[in-house]
DNA sequence: TTATAAATTTAAGCGAGCTTAAAAATCTAA
DNA sequence: TTAGATTTTTAAGCTCGCTTAAATTTATAA
């Protein structure tokens, strides 16, 4: 390809598939901030291309080679944002748009030595899992969104939506990290926020927010 | 600025600068590979946006201003290839073409925690120092072509140019590295080529090549 | 000095990727 | 079922960075 414009649509469809693997070409503007005019045009391209399925008036599907490049560009983009964090050190709320631009300007080859120099890793600094070269790629681990737990249960903070604008800064800010325990002191029906604790800490979070991150239950120990 | 192709144009004219600071628009078409007019429009650009002091019919000149953003390229540029040479273990003749794209996709922030990594690197993986922070840059050591060089000299290869096509691959090919020791067997007047001797091999080099390795001589011993 | 060559600019035009406005198709809810 | 709302496409137009061709300026060499 070699094409930054296409290359940023097919990881925007990607990204953003529904359960039957399909896309409106209006959320995809909206998530690429673009018209819908400018979607059905490079939609044209993309199908030209043999990227994307698409036929007027209907939802957009990726073609097993669009499919395979988008995960490439996934690939990419997880593999900057682990080195950005662990090895550069770079806060995680600042390495997605940081990756966003690395991902366009790098070679197969970067990423594979770079992939070998970081270990082989498994996921991102957001617990999002990493393809390998063959585009195979581990499962998301079975997690539960904070908004799915129960009074009094604790759970541990597996993975957090990074594609959200600004959500990540403000988790920093009230202490969540990959791998945290927070516990669910109570929920508060009438807007659907939640009050956690984290290190000791009572912090009210949010359905919006609480909805984005991912734990997994820890089993009560009975005493 | 946040523009690839002005990018490229600020840093082909910093590299290719005469003597006096400047350079015709004929030479930046060459060495861009585009046309004149194209040249010529840039120019406009660049000028209106403060980078080059442009008069129509006359040679280019940088600001201080289009100064500092070059050299800051150079220094995004060098900085990249030292760690795709150094961290990643990729061959000196492949890591000037990929680090002309990453140049292009990392912040300053980036590139001070890449430096830092790196262990504050004096010179790219061809020899050519590497502007700090502030724009400073250690000399071009005192160096001459191999070029220069008279028969029966031995010398220290210092720096090997990096912008010329294939020739790094070339001169990779007969074994030259830096810091390699070269002898000077015999110069060929008629066509201006070089017999030097690398490891103990006899390796005729055209005058074309051997203008492009640059060396320090070595004094003989007095034995 | 001047004719010719070379460099540079101007002019017209092209494709990519976007915009807004209007038209057409599809969806949705009474 | 159908009217209104929403989505999607079409149409026209813009900027950017490029091209080729022609016009103009500058450089060179006899």
């Amino acid at each position: 390809m070699n094409n930054i414009s296409q290359e940023d649509y097919l990881s925007a469809i990607y990204r953003n598939l529904d359960d039957s693997g399909e896309i409106k070409p209006n959320l995809l503007a909206a998530k690429l901030e673009i018209s819908n005019a400018a979607v059905t045009d490079m939609l044209r391209k993309l199908s030209r291309d043999g990227f994307v399925d698409y036929q007027k008036y209907k939802s957009i599907k990726l073609t097993s080679e669009g499919e395979s490049y988008a995960k490439n560009m996934l690939r990419r983009h997880r593999i900057w944002e682990v080195f950005l964090h662990q090895t550069l050190g770079m806060p995680w709320d600042k390495v997605h748009d940081e990756a966003e631009k690395l991902e366009h300007s790098s070679s197969d080859e970067i990423i594979n030595l770079l992939e070998e120099f970081l270990d082989y890793p498994e996921v991102d600094p957001h617990g999002y899992p990493i393809p390998d070269k063959n585009g195979k790629m581990k499962k998301n681990r079975a997690v539960v969104a904070v908004t799915e737990l129960s009074e009094n249960e604790s759970a541990k903070v597996i993975r957090v939506n990074d594609d959200v604008k600004n959500l990540l800064s403000y988790i920093t800010k009230i202490g969540i990290t990959l791998g945290k325990e927070i516990f669910i002191k109570d929920k508060l029906e009438f807007d659907g926020s939640v009050l956690i604790v984290i290190d000791k800490k009572e912090v009210n979070v949010s359905s919006k927010i609480a909805s984005n991150i991912f734990v997994e239950k820890i089993q009560q120990s009975v005493r």
